[in-house]
DNA sequence: TTTATTTACGCAAACGTTTTCGGTAGGTGC
DNA sequence: GCACCTACCGAAAACGTTTGCGTAAATAAA
């Protein structure tokens, strides 16, 4: 079977190559009627540009990177829907690369880039990374790159995030509100800007309420949940008086449920708890959690938005250009006050 | 800034394109001195072949597709998880396309993917999909496609799935150790093959037992949740006697929980429910949710596996090669005997 | 009629890489 | 001395597409 490609529509139409492409271009180069015939051929045979090809010629491959630390997440699963309906809508297509929030993968995956696969790279940065020289790096290759919810600072680009330290104010003061006032800050301590962020918020809102911050009732979890259920464990034990929670972290919320269970504390009687969540099923926990739920889906369409924007323009991305996206809090009884 | 290519590269080291090349191949027709020459050089300006060029002289492309119909699913997200894990370890790029359960964009997809942008494809198919002449077509391009999950049987491929028979029987049979006597089968009724599977393990498994299949418990839900709600309710007015409900469905297990705590039916001393499902909080619903789950992340990367191996073998794969991966088995307290 | 202008198409170069084919220099065996 | 081999390297074609430029004919303007 012979190839379908410019030249052998060319041949079969007893035109130039030249002149196929420009049909199938639709240039104004080309007369209606070769345009016609070009079409029919060309959708009779299923023909299908090389996109290595064109993106070789071009220099554009439609193509944007993601880079993300997992998949299996649903805060991320949602801004890949996010980016995938943004790149569709644009005729763009979708790299996916996990960094396993790895330093070493994240450093590795970005020299893979600079070969030009991507046009523009969406990026959620590893919790583990402490230096940016691989990102500057590639940058300086005129790669535009959008940072979204995990951003990096060091790098002059466009950032799409949520608004995390009134978040963090919010629920800290929404459990001050609901009654309580001794309120732990459950956390993942790294050098990302948005658990910084979440850290004064609490902390704001427990001296704006008149409540001194206590270093003792923040607690530094770890990667491992099996270890977080027993730094968990320890904090409330030692700390009885704890009579509100605040999770900046999804599974330390959860962690939070199983070792409340564990030790007989009431949820919402005893102890209070809010955390940052996109969890579908909060509403049918065991009480239901309130939620600080990110808008995960739209974070990653807007970012995509701006990234593809850029890339068609060929204009630099300005940190000006960045955006915040409001989380909401979402009550339900796990802080019912009482 | 001058652009760092093979071209570039040699001029400087006063050597041809040739000698360029193949030294950064390792190959044996270079003098190791040169070798190292070059490999210097190379790293020192940061030298990252074009992806395109490359893919275009060699008619491969170290990509792999991957189309699904959504990814904010907790089975998907996992299968993504260890596909990009398989190819990351085979140096393969993961190219993501959603369908959202959309027939004509799984044919849109599809047919765009004839380009040759991906050296192979794993596909998990729409729902909607009931004609596959779009992916026989891409087959007929020589491509290799791997299914997962949700397979298309009229395609002579490798498929990889779970054990759908075997475990709508268990899940059935669970029921029916743990007290039930009416078992209602909640289900999507579509042309997928493993939801037939399902229920058929489901009837067998009734029927094994003793129990007379009723058509009447076997519901068929419909895509909006909205409009499940109300026909679960329907089927649980209607039928007061259903102690048991088996979900072929993840979210027709959360639907029915929504309805039986509306209605005060209790989980599980008045009714019990297991459902197939991926969600890792199921162990904190209300109450826990006994679930048959998915090795979602063993799909995803046998599937991958299988794939990129045949890629690089250039051999075609057979419908042999198929893999059945056991799910499992948890027992909550929704189906606790009472 | 002559001179611009437009229309419609072909030629050929380019994108960066890989690979075939060959060529040169030096060494080895006879 | 000659034939032969090996080690190393370069020239150039090829992958399929896009595009600047040239050109012939047709049309419009003078």
């Amino acid at each position: 079977m012979t190839p379908v490609n410019l030249k052998s529509l060319a041949e079969q139409l007893h035109l130039s190559i030249a002149t196929v492409s420009r049909a199938l271009r639709d240039s104004h180069e080309v007369s209606e009627a070769t345009k016609v015939r070009v079409r029919a051929l060309a959708t009779a045979l299923n023909y299908e540009p090389n996109a290595y090809a064109s993106s070789l010629r071009r220099n554009v491959s439609k193509t944007i990177g993601v880079v993300i630390p997992k998949v299996a997440n649903h805060f991320f699963a949602l801004a890949i829907n996010g980016i995938e309906e943004a790149a569709r809508q644009s005729g763009y297509h979708v790299l996916i690369y996990l960094t396993h929030d790895d330093y070493a993968r994240e450093v590795a995956i970005v020299q893979h880039l600079k070969g030009g696969r991507v046009d523009g790279l969406l990026m959620s940065v590893a919790s583990g990374t402490e230096d940016f020289a691989h990102i500057k790096s590639l940058k300086d290759t005129n790669l535009p790159i959008v940072f979204f919810d995990r951003v990096c600072a060091e790098v002059a680009t466009a950032k799409v995030t949520t608004n995390d330290y009134e978040s963090g104010y919010q629920a800290t003061e929404h459990l001050i509100q609901s009654g309580c006032r001794t309120i732990a800050h459950l956390l993942i301590s790294n050098n990302l800007s948005i658990g910084q962020f979440r850290q004064q918020g609490y902390l704001d809102a427990l001296t704006a309420h008149g409540l001194p911050p206590d270093p003792d009732l923040v607690l530094n979890g770890v990667m491992d949940n099996e270890q977080n259920v027993v730094l968990i464990r320890e904090l409330l034990q030692r700390r009885p008086d704890i009579d509100g929670i605040f999770a900046s972290v999804e599974r330390l919320a959860i962690s939070a449920y199983h070792v409340c269970k564990e030790l007989g504390r009431r949820i919402p009687e005893d102890i209070k708890i809010i955390g940052f969540s996109n969890l579908e099923a909060a509403s049918l926990l065991d009480p239901p959690l309130s939620t600080i739920t990110q808008p995960a889906y739209d974070i990653g369409r807007e970012a995509a938005k701006i990234l593809i924007r850029a890339v068609e323009k060929k204009k630099d991305i300005l940190p000006s250009q960045s955006l915040v996206l409001n989380s909401e809090l979402f009550q339900r009884r796990s802080t019912a006050a009482g």
